[in-house]
DNA sequence: TATTGACCTCTA
DNA sequence: AGAGGTCAAT
């Protein structure tokens, strides 16, 4: 590409491989920071992302990695608080940080094929998640991952990453503090302290719940503290230990997760999806069952008073054994990208709820997914395209009418 | 073993 | 009301 940012290394990486716009921002991790860049002059006739709009920073134990990206390349740095003393010292950190991100980002992963496959496995993949493209599994820090998703319960995306950087701000290590880029809309030249992940044994201690509760983690305070405690009880070296499971078979891992104060099944297979290499693992929320319900012709749930589905550990794994078969080997990757996807068009549109309850009695588990129909495209749709416009003018946000 | 409520807090 | 649930008591 034309020119590398200032003080970046680049990496060829088509964008279909890896969107940092998708990726960093879907909730997966929730400690990235995007930063606007100043729009340069815009050329006619120049294809989106020709540009990188966007900065985006991660704070480490021991650097602050800063990224962006345009059509098919990388960019990367890392910032540190030291000047670095010599070349060899700058080259081994940029070394260290490359080597990082091949690994966060499982870059070795031809997400391209995996696209391919699920599309030809799966005709409502291809009918309505096709076109969002680029969105990965992160390979996270197991620590990181098991807290983050112990404040998703029961919570918000905006809410939940809130917390997770209160909790780095008030117990994690400063990496580093650098100020936004020059080319960036803030005005601000201030120097901004990012804070990485604290490590087990500082949320250890009683005070600790009781001031998370003061920062509004609410009743996620204890899990927090009490999960903290029990790693650091029971493990010489928590953060090995969590690691660890990686190289233990998913059933297993998982058993050890359940262990966890305010990890229950969903966030347990979160965290075996995120952090623990399980990429069959399909964690099932709540719109990850409407979209099982609604598409993968799954049964008529028990009951549903209201409209209501109660999500009960039957569903659960009647759910994620559905989409397991549909989608395969990576299917909690497969899954990441409808959940995606679904964000989207959820943001919208609002949700609407499928006034056609799941009809069929009985679907084989080997039928073909009821085959999308307009209105189920613009339900997962990003923005509407020029063909479909006018349709979905005429399907505005539909307003939930309750059913009695 | 399966079903219910309660649970903190914020946002739409 | 409901949010990418979990826990504890029937």
């Amino acid at each position: 590409m034309a020119n590398i940012p200032k003080g970046f290394k680049s990496l060829p990486l088509p964008i279909a491989q890896l969107s940092l716009a998708a990726v960093l921002k879907c909730g997966q991790s929730f400690r990235w920071s995007s930063i606007p860049l100043a729009a340069g002059v815009k050329q006619e006739e120049e294809p989106e992302n020709a540009y990188p709009s966007h900065e985006y920073r991660l704070a480490l134990r021991d650097r602050v990695v800063c990224l962006r990206q345009d059509k098919d390349t990388l960019f990367y740095r890392a910032a540190f608080p030291d000047v670095p003393l010599s070349e060899d010292q700058s080259a081994k950190r940029d070394k260290e940080t490359l080597e990082w991100l091949r690994d966060y980002f499982q870059l070795d992963v031809d997400l391209v094929k995996l696209y391919s496959d699920w599309a030809e496995r799966d005709v409502v993949f291809k009918e309505t998640a096709l076109r969002f493209s680029g969105i990965r599994i992160l390979r996270q820090d197991p620590f990181e991952n098991t807290i983050s998703f112990i404040c998703s319960s029961n919570n918000h995306i905006n809410r939940i990453g809130k917390m997770v950087q209160s909790l780095c701000t008030e117990y994690g290590p400063l990496a580093c503090s650098l100020p936004p880029p020059e080319d960036s809309e803030e005005t601000s030249r201030d120097a901004i302290a990012y804070y990485g992940f604290p490590t087990p044994d500082k949320l250890t201690d009683e005070s600790v719940s009781t001031r998370l509760r003061e920062l509004g983690f609410g009743y996620r305070a204890e899990y927090v503290q009490r999960t903290a405690q029990m790693l650091c009880d029971e493990h010489e070296d928590p953060e090995s230990y969590l690691v660890g499971l990686r190289k233990l078979p998913v059933e297993e891992a998982r058993a050890e997760l359940l262990k966890l104060c305010g990890v229950g099944p969903k966030v347990a297979d979160c965290i075996l999806l995120m952090s623990l290499d399980k990429r069959n693992v399909v964690p099932v929320d709540t719109h990850v069952h409407q979209i099982a319900l609604k598409y993968y012709g799954l049964r008529g749930t028990p009951q549903g008073k209201g409209g209501k589905v109660p999500m009960t550990p039957k569903i659960y794994e009647a759910v994620c054994t559905k989409l397991v078969e549909t989608w395969g080997d990576y299917a909690g990757w497969a899954h990441s990208v409808l959940f995606t996807a679904d964000l989207r068009s959820f943001a919208n549109y609002g949700l609407a709820s499928p006034d056609s309850t799941p009809s069929k009695p009985e679907t084989p588990a080997t039928s073909v997914p009821p085959t999308p129909t307009e209105s189920d495209a613009d339900y997962f749709g990003e923005t509407p395209t020029k063909k479909r416009r006018s349709r979905t003018a005429s399907a505005p946000r539909l307003k939930r009418v309750k059913t009695e």
